[in-house]
RNA sequence: GGCUCGGUAGCUCAGUGGUAGAGCAGGGGACUCAUAAGCCCUUGGUCGUAGGUUCGAGUCCUACCCGAGCCA
């Protein structure tokens, strides 16, 4: 059976405020998503982790039930995405039977090969951050990430054996130096694999909101049944030969699963490991990607300088902050965003280059042929089309290997190449010829220019899917923008005679305030 | 404390041993189809600091400074 291009981002704590940071990850992985479609299948996996003692605690301050607590968050969570036009194939959430399904069985799984073992965990823990600490590592006896107090905790608990999987984990590592990026990341995950590897703890007893322990008495440590979300999403039985098994391993291993950097570790040491234990293999990539910051300031849950990122999406437009988000730095490390500079980029790139590019198509198209597409001579043959046959291929291999700059960077070759061919050949005078020549040139020209429109629609559509899709609105085509690449980019395509609705400028200029 | 990554033009970045680059911003010009947009030309850098290797270093080595991060 065909592979599907599997991409995931990590589920969010429910209990967290979303912010722009949420925004971004889900909306790479949208862009993947909708990149790989234009060539084959893919699915997009996002979803929201709802255990942990912070999300009871949090429901017992307000007064209700763990459950009704995130049935109220879910919808915020959702609303961002749709936001910021993210298009994801299933949302997960790890109260559901179908996720509770999959982590009892991979710990019965687990149990059954050996792999875990009941054992007595004692030390520092952080609720906030559900996350054990040694204590040379506590600053002033608190928790090195959150400042808050952390519990001394003496209890019995299940252990997965991380250890044996050391040696398998620096194999896989020397074999696949790309299957964890960026560089950086690997080389930290290297350092900690060489530094040795301790069993984990992954259950939590005198507590109950997580899901329970085959047999009882306690509950899966969040960390553990969260990362069990990409393969209880798309029906993990580990019954090899069902149908069922066929159908999982159409995803499975996924492609890309996108995290921030914070988690690397538990999505390339834990992670492989928990699925070799279970008889799978490890995701095709791990892109740890970088912080987006205000004045070098990382957005958190606990800093108070969370963007509003749906206020954001409403002032520039959803899909100029995902340009932005994927144009301003390389994709990977971290970047220092603010208004100004998504407004300059607005103004210079999209408003200027490309939506000035659309208009003064459509204008000069309405004003020589009433709006409808001239016939060249030979669409196929276009000098100028050849030039760019193999930008497809180029962009879609920027965008699947997460270099989304050079993706944009690549595109701009077009849309420069078109502005400037309007100035080279100046159809206003072409069209005060009376020379056939002349008007020949002139169909020629604006033949290309409109299927340069209409290439760059399909090209940016993953970019941005609801701009471009008014693109290809205004320029009276009903075939599908976010269709078959090879297929459809042929220069000399767009049919002849298709008629053009010019419509409101596609990224109005923005007034940026003068600084002080 | 140990380790990792980064420090190149005002801004965002490219440049993995052979005469310092791009885009934006700034300056000038020609045009008019267009969102005072587009096009052409152009100012601008002792490549964090100090040493070293080399015929030659932004690029390799050492130390240090600054920023970000990792440490079962």
């Amino acid at each position: 059976m065909e592979r599907v291009y599997y991409v995931t981002t990590p589920i969010y704590y429910i209990s967290g405020n979303p912010h722009i940071g949420h925004a971004y990850t889900t909306v790479v992985a949208d862009v993947l998503a909708r990149t790989a479609r234009t060539s084959g299948e893919s699915y997009f996996l996002t979803g929201v982790d709802e255990h942990g003692q912070k999300v009871a605690n949090a429901a017992a301050a307000a007064g209700t039930s763990p459950q009704e607590w995130c049935d109220r968050l879910v919808p915020r969570w959702k609303s961002l995405f749709e936001a910021y036009n993210v298009r994801y194939d299933d949302f997960i959430r790890t109260t559901e039977p179908r996720h509770e399904r999959v982590v009892q069985a991979v710990f019965e799984r687990l149990r059954a090969n050996g792999d875990i073992y009941m054992g007595t965990y004692e030390g520092w823990y952080c609720v906030n951050d559900e996350t054990f600490w040694l204590e040379s590592r506590l600053v002033e006896g608190r928790c090195p990430t959150c400042g808050r107090e952390v519990q001394w905790l003496s209890e019995d608990a299940w252990f997965f054996r991380l250890s044996a999987y050391r040696d398998r984990l620096l194999e896989h590592f020397r074999a696949h130096p790309d299957w964890v990026r960026p560089r950086s990341v690997y080389n930290e995950m290297m350092a900690i694999l060489e530094g040795g590897l301790e069993d984990l703890s992954i259950s939590r007893q005198n507590f109950s909101w997580g899901i329970q322990i085959p047999g009882g008495g306690s509950v899966v440590y969040v960390w553990f049944d969260a990362l069990l979300n990409y393969i209880s999403a798309i029906g993990w039985t580990g019954n090899a030969d069902s149908a069922a098994d066929e159908r999982f391993h159409r995803f499975w291993p996924a492609r890309t699963q996108l995290v921030g950097k914070e988690i690397a570790r538990f999505h390339t040491i834990i992670w492989p490991a928990v699925l070799w234990a279970i008889g799978e293999r490890a995701p095709e990539l791990v892109y740890a990607h970088g912080w987006i910051t205000v004045d070098g300031q990382k957005i958190g849950k606990s800093l108070g300088n969370a963007v509003d990122a749906f206020a954001l999406a409403e002032r520039f437009g959803a899909d100029a902050v995902r340009y932005f988000l994927l144009r301003e730095a390389p994709f990977g490390s971290d970047f220092s965003y603010s208004e100004e500079k998504i407004a300059q980029r607005y103004n210079a790139e999209l408003g200027n280059d490309l939506g000035n590019l659309v208009r003064r198509t459509l204008a000069m198209l309405a004003k020589y042929y009433g709006g409808a597409v001239p016939k060249p001579q030979d669409a196929r043959v276009s000098e100028f089309g050849a030039r760019f046959a193999a930008l497809p291929a180029r962009v879609r291999a920027h965008l699947l290997q997460l270099d989304f700059r050079e993706a944009l960077t690549a595109t701009w070759e077009l849309v420069t190449a078109l502005n400037r061919r309007i100035d080279d050949e100046k159809p206003w005078a072409l069209a005060k010829s009376e020379n056939e020549r002349d008007a020949a040139a002139l169909r020629a020209l604006m033949y290309d220019l409109c299927e340069g429109l209409r290439w760059l629609a399909m090209l940016l559509h993953p970019i941005m899917p609801e701009r471009t899709a008014e693109i290809w609105r205004q320029l009276g085509l009903s075939t599908p923008v976010d269709g078959d690449w090879e297929q459809a980019l042929q220069w000399g395509r767009f049919e002849s005679g298709t008629v053009t609705k010019p419509g409101d400028a596609v990224f109005p200029r923005i007034e940026i305030p003068a600084p002080a």
